[in-house]
DNA sequence: ACAGGGAAAGTGAACGATCACTAACTTAGT
DNA sequence: ACTAAGTTAGTGATCGTTCACTTTCCCTGT
């Protein structure tokens, strides 16, 4: 026999089982009943946790953006250095996709159908990233640079391509070449990457951040 | 009244609203009801014209895949050095995201869902930078460099990343960084970052490749 | 200790709409 | 008049959703 679930379990146990399915197959891929069978359960008791499938949807959401990590103590309260602050913020955003891959699923997921309450949210995972990278640049940048803009916004924009697209191949492609590569060793080659390419070298990194 | 097209004249009107459409919101996204009524037709001619909806969706996919530009004769025939070869071949692939943006919604769309075909398709046009990036760091690079395989790596997946990441932000975002960048303005940008991130300076990139 | 009642968990069967798809028919072009 | 483009009106299946109903659990009055 089946054991009946308490309301709040049981609408625990069909948050776990639609956040898997919507990752996979999207909105539209996945059905009611599809969910329902998942859960054991008739398709019935779904309406009795949720308005609908789209409110479904939302609160998969809205768990998904509850669990999210602060990266920004990270920088706020080290004294740590600029590469030794991008090498952890880097970690923690990884290991969070490791965690679940889920959630890099459905952030693809919304920035393909432009749902403009979950996209805020995704962009602001990101936003950590890109603001620390435009504070430290500006620092370091001379004021007298040519294209000072559009050096920064390209420095930010590079370091979220590179760490997205480790992301992806690691683990939205099939056929993968990152398999054998480690967290640590991926998010520190990134980080090692960047910092030559905006043009911080040893010699500086060993100062403090303010 | 509408004018009657010949059979070949409504296929092709048929496949353009359907790239659009499945571009826009995906395979399970659209109906055949809604693109029929995209191409002011009955549903019932889609029929006449394709097996099945998914047959539809290989066609168009297939129909994106024979517009795609090579970018390797460019780097064959050309006695252009690094930066140069690079550089072109990255305004060229921008352009045709730019001329033909479905064609980035669409791989993302196959690289969610996972489609063997599609993928693969996907998959090789991104190829051609990392082939011709692991070609000229295998030169470049001494052979006694440490962890010389994860380098060469990614460096190719940071450049793949960082273009990527500049189509999806320039074409993909509702809320844009970077609409008043130019084209030829960013793939020049990107493509220096890269060089002093692999660490070819000036001094180098005069080099002719073979 | 125990019946019994009420709340909550869960079911079965249906709703109308829409899905992909088809057969029989009508219209237009040459 | 023949061929090919296009329509009408459906098929059964599945979609999201609702309703009337049953089952289980637990608390309470005697």
């Amino acid at each position: 026999m089946n054991t009946r679930l308490s309301g709040p379990e049981r609408r625990q146990s069909i948050l776990k089982a639609s956040q898997q399915l919507f990752a996979d197959k999207g909105f539209h891929g996945v059905s009611i009943d599809e969910i329902a069978r998942a859960v054991n359960v008739s398709p019935a008791i779904l309406y009795r946790h949720f308005d609908s499938k789209q409110a479904l949807y939302d609160t998969v959401l809205q768990e998904l953006s509850s669990q999210r990590e602060s990266y920004v103590d990270m920088v706020v309260n080290s004294d740590a250095n600029f590469e030794e602050v991008l090498t952890g913020m880097t970690e923690v955003f990884i290991r969070s996709i490791d965690e679940n891959p889920n959630l890099l699923r459905i952030e693809m997921q919304s920035l393909l159908n432009g749902d403009p309450a979950s996209s805020e949210f995704f962009e602001n995972r990101w936003k950590s990233f890109a603001d620390y990278i435009n504070f430290s640049l500006n620092e370091r940048l001379g004021y007298d640079v040519a294209d000072r803009e559009i050096k920064i916004l390209s420095a930010s924009l590079m370091f979220q391509g590179m760490v997205r697209e480790a992301l992806l191949q690691k683990y939205l492609q099939p056929k993968d070449r990152l398999v054998d590569v480690s967290l640590n060793e991926l998010s520190h080659e990134l980080v090692t990457l960047f910092l030559k390419a905006v043009g911080i070298h040893d010699s500086q990194i060993s100062q403090k951040a303010p």
